[in-house]
This record gives structure tokens, C-alpha cells and sequence, in this order.
DNA sequence: CGGGCACTTGATCGCCATCAAGCACTGTGG
DNA sequence: CCACAGTGCTTGATGGCGATCAAGTGCCCG
């Protein structure tokens, strides 16, 4: 990554940094992880601040992170959560953009930029795997925009959830019924441009039309799965 | 692009088509050029629908589109405004995930998906710069985030101003003062997450503050860029 | 048990959406 | 040259969704 051609031309445009956080192949990751580190992560704790130097490539082992932007005052927006197998801190550029920080207790694995370019080089199909990765993150974040942009609030509860559980059912390979909310309501509203009592609000409101069932504060399970899927998909009821 | 390896590990996960719409370096340009075929648009015309199949990739010569969104009852979200040099329908998936359609007359090439896939697997670096392309769209789209997310309607319309207009920049290569709407106020609307009488509000309030100045209703000057940057950051006035 | 904290629920407020004129530019025909 | 639609933009009046402010509740861990 290092010997990308800089600037030229868009050398002057405000490039910001980027993270590609969904999973390569099975052999990749395995020679990958031999080039690491380890390090655990306690709940809250900090991998990097928006600003800091971009000097690491990190992978989510175990646990989850949550991917945020602070705006001058204070208001945040969190623009992913991060889950084991993605990546981050994959760059263009030279500082994060955005802070990255552990939900809950968690390990992951780093390298270094120099190692993880090394790496990208000596196996050519990683290169494409990256750009593969970068598309769908890019499809989500399309997703996303239209979330925020035009969605209601319970429509976009129903659209996270959905979310979540499609990624649980990719990693685990079959369909699930119930799925864990690891992030607090607060960290919810922040992802979906909301309030933690709107959240709130709107969680019982799929209670009440017997959408989903909170089988305790962070696991739900999904009752009716045609019935979120409308709503959000922005059917009017 | 075609002979990406297809699934491993993703292939059951809600792929979406992907725009890279970013500026590829000269030399690529003309040697891509040459494989392509120039089509005419006239304002409103689309060149695909969300759903059409993915057969051609497109090159924006001149002129400007729009790419967007609807939901099940007719609610639109802009994800993105396309200028001359953009690239469009890159894609690993085999649907096109939004609409593009034309905001003023306009030249594009186009390519099949095949010739475009030789060509990139004829040109190693482009590979990378696609990448790169993506990476950039990515950094935008998280921006785009926060300010669905978190702006307020006022900042909302300053960051979209202070945006267009380093665009322009980067394309002319030095600093402008002034810049073209080519867009209708409710297509800004739709980009904003917002209605067109507030963008047509809001206007009113950026000129009242002496932000901007309304050159006619297409054409827009900037009075004072730091008010401008200081409010599209979030701080309270 | 009890203190703390996150979440829920309730009451009120405000920003922006909605509904509704009014206005300005454009083109067209008399 | 002007009447006059037609269209898109602006401005005004009102309303509603979700934010804010404020209790209340349950859960976790001492």
C-alpha cells in the first residue's frame, strides 16, 4: 500500500482514511495472522483517535468495536461496529478519520503498515480481495445514507436489526432466530442518527406489534421476519 | 472484474453493485477511451434503473448525473452526484444497486463489462487505482454519514456547498469563488435528507448571514468561505 | 438490601415537514 | 410587445416526529 503511486491526481483533494473491516479468505487470514500481534481490549478502551497516525492494520479476533466521528460540539455519528474477522485501519491516507474503540471485552490482532503492505504484494490476489472489500463496504454505506436520510426511526430500528442478524447468520452460516446487541442504546442512536430514548421508544414499539422479543437488554429475538423486513424497506404500516 | 473469484467467503451475503466514480490518472484515461463509445443524454434521461443487470461501465465525459435510491413508497434518497471524469457501474455484483439518470445534457462513454475487465487485467496499476478510486468514495460516504446523521438542515446545505466547490477545484486546479447548482433544490433535497423548502430556507439563511451570494438561481458565490467551513464543522453558530 | 447505572416511560418543545400561497423566470401564441 | 400559462423557487402558516427534559423502573453487583 505504501508504494501507491501518491497524490496524481487527486494528490490535493482532501483524501480521508478508510477502513475495510469484512473478512478475506480462510488461507489468507491464516498467513496473515502469522505476522501479527496480539492485544486485548477492555470495554471503552481506545485502538485509535480520529487524527492519530495511521501506523497499524488491525483484525477483530473476538469481540466488537464500534467506528465513530465527533462533530465540533460534541454531536456523534458512529459509522460502523465491527465484529471478528474485519478489518481496520486499512489506509490511503495517513491519519484515521474516525475513532475506533472496544464495546466490550475484546482481542485482535495488528500489524504493522510495513509488514501488512509486504504482505499485500507478495500475494497479488489480496489486492483484489481488498477492492472486493471496499466495494461492499461501500455497498453498505450507500445503505446506510439512505437510512439516515429517509428513513423513520422505527424503520430504522427494524433496517439495524435486520443488519446485525444477517451478519450473525454469515458468520455462524445458517439462520438464526436471536441475536446480541453488544452496543448500549446510546451507541444505537448514534449509529441511526437517533436519540437513546427514541431508540428506546422504538424497541417497544416492535415489541408491541410483535416483531421481536427481548429475551433480555442485549439479545432479541426476531418473531416476524416479513414484518420488520417491511418496515424497513418503507412500506407505509 | 468477471473473473473475480465469485462467493468465497461472501457469496451468500447481501452483495450490493458498487459506483467508483472517482478520477482514473491520463495515460489510463486515453488508453480506456479508445476501447469505449461516446452516448448523448438529455436532461432526466436515465442511463440505468436500480435492478437493471450490470452490463456496461460508464465514463462521465460531460455534464453531470444524479444516483439515487427510492424506498417502497416513493421516498428518494441522492447518494451521490456524478461530474465529468467520474466512473459508474463498477461493480462485483451482477444488479445495479441505484438509478442513474441525467441532471443536465450530457456525454458519457461506455464500455462492456468485458472489454473493461481486459483492460484492467491488461493494466496491473489500474487494479490498484481502483482501489484507491473506492477508498476515496468510501471516505466520502462516511462523511455523508455524519451529516445525515448529525447535522442540522443549516450545516447540512454548508457542508454540500463547501464540497461542490472544492470539487470544482480540484478540477479547474486552483482556488474558485464561485460555483454552478446544476442540480434542481429539491434534488439537493433529496441529497440532504431534507425537503425543498427548507434547502430554499436555509438558502435564504447562508445569504442573510453573508455567507454566499446568489449569483441567479443556479450560480452560487462565497462570500465567506471560514463562516462557512466553521458551521458545516458544527459549531454552534 | 441498597446504591448506581442503564434503560424505559412520560411531558413538553422545537426543528423541519407539510400544506398553501405568492413570486419570478421562460416560453408560446396572439 | 404583451397576455398568460407553466414550472420551479420562495415565503408563510401550521403540524408532527423525534429531541429534550424529567421521572420512574429494573438490573447488576456490592
Amino acid at each position: 500500500m505504501t508504494e501507491l503511486p501518491k497524490g496524481h491526481p487527486c494528490e490535493d483533494c482532501p483524501v480521508r482514511p478508510i477502513t475495510i473491516c469484512r473478512r478475506l479468505d480462510a488461507v489468507t487470514l491464516a498467513n496473515l495472522r502469522a505476522l501479527g500481534t496480539m492485544q486485548r481490549l477492555e470495554p471503552g478502551q481506545p485502538i485509535f483517535h480520529e487524527g492519530d497516525p495511521v501506523r497499524r492494520v488491525f483484525m477483530l479476533a473476538s469481540g466488537s468495536l464500534k467506528i465513530y466521528t465527533l462533530l465540533a460540539d460534541g454531536r456523534r455519528q458512529i459509522t460502523g461496529f465491527m465484529f471478528p474477522g474485519d478489518f481496520l485501519g486499512i489506509s490511503i491516507d495517513d491519519e484515521y478519520a474516525f475513532t475506533a474503540e472496544a464495546l466490550v471485552r475484546s482481542e485482535l490482532w495488528w500489524f504493522t503498515r510495513d509488514a501488512f503492505d509486504r504482505f499485500v504484494e507478495d500475494n497479488p490476489k489480496v489486492e483484489r480481495e481488498l477492492y472486493r472489500l471496499a466495494a461492499h463496504e461501500l455497498a453498505a454505506a450507500q445503505s446506510q445514507m439512505v437510512l439516515l436520510g429517509r428513513k423513520t426511526a422505527a424503520e430504522r430500528l427494524a433496517s439495524f436489526f435486520l443488519s446485525l442478524i444477517a451478519r450473525q447468520e454469515l458468520v455462524v452460516g445458517e439462520k438464526q432466530a436471536e441475536f446480541d446487541l453488544p452496543m448500549s442504546r446510546l451507541d444505537i442512536a448514534d449509529y441511526l442518527g437517533l436519540t437513546k430514548e427514541t431508540v428506546s421508544r422504538m424497541l417497544a414499539e416492535l415489541r408491541n406489534r410483535k416483531f421481536i422479543r427481548l429475551m433480555s437488554q442485549d439479545r432479541v429475538q426476531i418473531i416476524d421476519r416479513a414484518g420488520l423486513q417491511e418496515m424497513a424497506a418503507g412500506f407505509g404500516e
